[in-house]
DNA sequence: ATGTCACAGTCCCTGTGA
């Protein structure tokens, strides 16, 4: 089972190429970040076209998840439940394996009230995983706006005193780790920096200044079976990019 | 470090968010 993670930033913006993705990657499963739409504008039929079921969570201007499944989608979930109006949660269950797609809040800076928001609803998270289903395999994967350690960030020192690399962040991620999950990437390619996300400003693509805030986190069982997994930048490539690429993983279940 | 992109509304430019 093929399992992917991608922001697209703007599904409107970038339908053509997340089309082509899917028809050229064919994966089981996909986690969408930043739809950036409501359901009456979101492409259910075109995805049922390419084979695709879909659970959607939007919100219009910003935000929006959505998980797409070639294998099954039950049991949707939309936010923690709580009352935070934002679009950034979606849980469902597709092949006996649980799946969430996440959108983790930017931050801002580390003096903004968005950056406790974002610690915040990393903790709401953790609590939701740390009372998981332990027979059931998960993934948790998504946009997490953090890189979790130096290896994942280009140049540390131009970070410093600013979001994705501060170590509350690091240690909230750290904590969601500690209920039982593997960072899929980092696991399998422990030497290799594998950005997923470059700032669309100051050719920072073609420079090399990357981080690697996308991630794939699975429970050990699940870990234990994954045959592969990669980055896909060429998806950084071509006309009208995303700044995030995705991640790929295939599981043999 | 900020050279871009996407969005909505003020609507062909500007403010906001990333």
């Amino acid at each position: 089972m093929i399992v992917a993670t991608w922001n697209v930033n703007s599904l409107t913006a970038r339908w053509s190429r997340v089309e082509e993705w899917l028809r050229a990657k064919s994966p089981d499963v996909l986690l969408i970040q930043e739809t950036k739409q409501n359901d009456e504008k979101y492409p259910f039929a075109a995805l049922r076209a390419l084979g695709y079921e879909s659970a959607h969570y939007g919100q219009g201007q910003w935000n929006g998840v959505a998980i797409l499944s070639k294998v099954g989608l039950s049991d949707v979930v939309r936010g923690f439940g709580d009352d935070d109006a934002e679009a950034r949660f979606i849980g469902a269950t597709c092949a006996d394996v649980r799946v969430y797609s996440c959108y983790v809040p930017n931050g801002r800076a580390l003096d903004d009230p968005h950056y406790a928001y974002k610690l915040a609803w990393l903790a709401k998270l953790r609590d939701l995983l740390a009372a998981r289903d332990r027979d059931q395999h998960v993934v948790v994967g998504g946009d997490f706006n953090v890189a979790p350690s130096d290896l994942d960030c280009y140049d540390p020192s131009v970070f410093e005193g600013g979001t994705h690399v501060s170590e509350p962040e690091r240690e909230a991620i750290r904590a969601i780790e500690a209920t039982g999950l593997v960072d899929l990437t980092r696991s399998m390619h422990p030497d290799e920096a594998n950005f997923t996300w470059w700032d669309y400003r100051n050719g920072s693509f073609h420079r090399g200044w990357g981080l690697r805030i996308d991630l794939l986190l699975v429970d050990p069982a699940l870990r234990a079976k994954a045959t592969s997994s990669y980055v896909d930048r060429e998806a950084r490539k071509g006309e009208k990019p995303s700044d995030h690429v995705p991640v790929v993983a295939d599981f043999a279940l």
